[in-house]
RNA sequence: GGGCGUGUAGCAUAGCCUGGAUAAUGCACUGGCCUCCUAAGCCAGGGACCGCGGGUUCGAAUCCUGCCGCGCCCGCCA
């Protein structure tokens, strides 16, 4: 209820000071209801006692007397037990709802532009994508989408794994199995296991892939050829799973370790010239102040390892420094497991002392919690590993297939498929993404498949059934653009209430980077339209009602599929 | 041992930043509602010492503090 908030302020203000309330006294007072059955918008007179030598209630007597007639046509104002309550009046409320209507934002503002870097999905070269991939890349991708929604150029980087010592072990055992293959013909699911386990049981195996890897960094050819093929066939199984996904990941994101490799003995470099490194048995490291190991000793974060081979928190700060130089940002988000936030604190702390970042900038960890399994652990495969992402997509669609053709037998085999698609990757993404992103959560395909509840299908079902209305009637949607919307029924003003929730929400989700912000809005408007359509007929409603009433159905799935959208969830027409 | 996070009805969560009234929502449970626009829905009901103890405050789920449980992290992996 900012926008009644907004509108009530000024009427308060010349008030206030009549009654001798400093503006920062009670400025802070006046905020949305925390239970809407009492108000919209409150404010608790009780600490302006101490102000005023009065009791709370005759102070919010008197303030209601002082407003008189002044917030007709915006709310409607009651003074109870030392609070001003203030209930939205109808009137205001479909003025409100009628510049959605005509507004392809739907009332969202964009903010002043920046230039936002999302790091976000981050899988590895030569492995499945594996579950641990899904939060990142769902909420990276929705985060993407919201904030460029909001008017801010988003640049999303997938810093995929992409170099490091395990090449040399990847590329011996691409020659094992013969370089001439197709790469297409790489079994990724077993690759990277397989040499690993030759890496430890093969004493020869593992010198040369030592050797291989000084080959690597030296950039020979004929490595680095080899090394392309690993990263080409690892590419066109990561866009596969994005494909399947529908996240907006492209190649054009790629920025993986590899990239920065060469500007590395240049980090180390500045971090020498700023006094910061320091030497520790054989290795460069930085020591903050405050950090310290499990003995109690100085924790320092390692630069350069003692073999002469760098680790993720020098590729991390190079990373800062391309995306302030170069990319020319001053946001960046890391969305990234809550389990790597010391490593992230102490990057940024080391990146703010060398130079890298001034106070202007935000670095900002955006961590989420584990996915579990039913059994309270670490999702897992039944033999223990991690489960394939891709495995996970398909058995999504597939069981959202099993569940739309046993509710809706009419739909062709074609149509059921893309709606099965759009609700089974649907259900996954909301999963995740209507529940604070700090909790771990369980994976669960009943629950999240479920049309009953805080579920994408819900949300979809609501947007598909307003569809339904017009497509009953051959009613064209726009058409009820200029329509005059009178809310006269409970639940008709309740979804308006609903409905004029949804920029508020969407803001909020944006500067906390919480998408669950606007799921949870989404989702009690898609409640208050169910208990709406339950009660109020729309088609055969008398004229001017009907116009109404179709217009706060557009209102309301034209919000939903948006609000869904900006969390990369598809919403169909019919399911 | 230190650090970060988390704990709210049987279960899953929102609310915590920025203190405000009878703690909200969903699942499950109980009862009701289809000759009428998708019942894939809706309505009603029961169910909570908001982990525990202190403190601050007119007022604490919310702020501070001490415990307890759970998860994760704590030097050459990423």
């Amino acid at each position: 209820m900012r926008d009644l908030v907004d509108a009530i302020r000024p009427l308060l203000n010349s008030v206030m000071s009549d009654i001798g309330v400093q503006e920062s006294d009670w400025d802070n007072l006046l905020a949305s209801s925390t239970d809407s059955a009492f108000a919209d918008v409150a404010m608790p007179c009780h600490s302006l006692s101490k102000v005023l030598r009065k009791a709370p209630n005759t102070i919010s007597d008197e303030i209601l007397e002082s407003l008189g007639s002044t917030t007709e046509g915006l709310c409607q104002v009651s003074s109870i037990n030392g609070f001003l309550n203030f209930s939205a009046d109808s009137d205001w409320l479909s003025d409100l709802l009628q510049e959605a209507l005509i507004d392809d934002r739907l009332r969202v503002l964009t903010e002043e532009s920046r230039v936002i870097v999302i790091d976000y999905s981050s899988p590895n070269v030569a492995k499945h994508m594996h579950v641990g991939h899904l939060r990142s890349t769902v909420i990276g991708d929705a985060l993407n989408r919201m904030l460029t929604h909001k008017g801010h150029r988003v640049v999303p980087e997938n810093h995929i794994g992409d170099w490091g010592t395990p090449f040399g072990m990847l590329i011996e055992h691409l020659i094992d199995m013969g370089i001439d293959s197709d790469s297409q013909n790489i079994d990724l699911s077993t690759f990277y296991s397989d040499a690993r386990a030759k890496f430890d049981s093969d004493s020869e195996f593992s010198s040369r892939s030592r050797a291989r890897v000084v080959r690597m960094q030296s950039s020979e050819p004929e490595t680095i050829e080899l090394w392309q093929m690993l990263v080409d066939r690892s590419l066109i199984h990561f866009n596969e799973v994005y494909q399947r996904m529908g996240v907006l990941l492209t190649n054009d994101d790629l920025a993986g370790e590899s990239k920065y490799e060469s500007v590395l003995p240049r980090i180390v470099d500045k971090l020498a010239e700023r006094g910061l490194l320091e030497e520790s048995d054989g290795a460069k490291v930085v020591y903050l102040d405050g950090w310290k190991n499990r003995e109690g000793e100085p924790l320092p974060l390692i630069i350069q390892k003692a073999d002469g081979g760098y680790n993720y928190a020098t590729s991390d700060l190079a990373c800062i420094l391309d995306r302030i130089e170069n990319v020319g940002s001053r946001d960046l988000l890391y969305i990234v497991g809550a389990e790597q936030a010391q490593h992230f604190a102490m990057v940024f702390e080391v990146a703010r002392s060398a130079g890298f970042m001034d106070e202007g900038v935000n670095a900002i960890h955006v961590p989420f919690g584990l996915v579990m399994g039913t059994d309270g652990k670490k999702l897992a495969s039944r033999t223990g590993g991690a489960v394939h992402l891709n495995d996970l997509l398909i058995e999504a669609v597939e069981r959202a297939d099993a569940i739309v053709a046993e509710k809706n037998p009419l739909l062709s085999n074609k149509e059921r498929a893309e709606v099965a698609k759009m609700l089974g990757i649907g259900a996954i993404k909301y999963a995740d993404l209507s529940t604070d992103r700090s909790n771990n959560y369980t994976f669960q395909w009943e629950k999240m498949l479920s049309f009953d509840g805080n579920t994408a299908p819900y949300l979809q079902y609501a947007h598909a059934r307003i569809c339904s209305i017009f497509s009953k009637d051959g009613i064209d949607r726009d058409s009820t653009l200029d329509a005059e919307i009178i809310l006269v029924h409970e639940r008709e003003i309740a979804l308006a209430r609903a409905l004029i929730g949804y920029p508020e929400a969407l803001d909020s989700a944006c500067s906390s980077h919480s998408p669950h912000k606007l799921a949870t809005q989404l989702h009690v408007i898609a409640q208050a339209f169910g208990s709406f359509y339950e009660v109020c007929p729309v088609l055969n409603a008398e004229d001017k009602t009907k116009i109404s009433r179709l217009a706060l159905c557009d209102l309301t799935a034209r919000t939903l599929q948006t609000g869904l959208e900006l969390l990369g969830i598809d919403s169909p027409q019919r399911m």
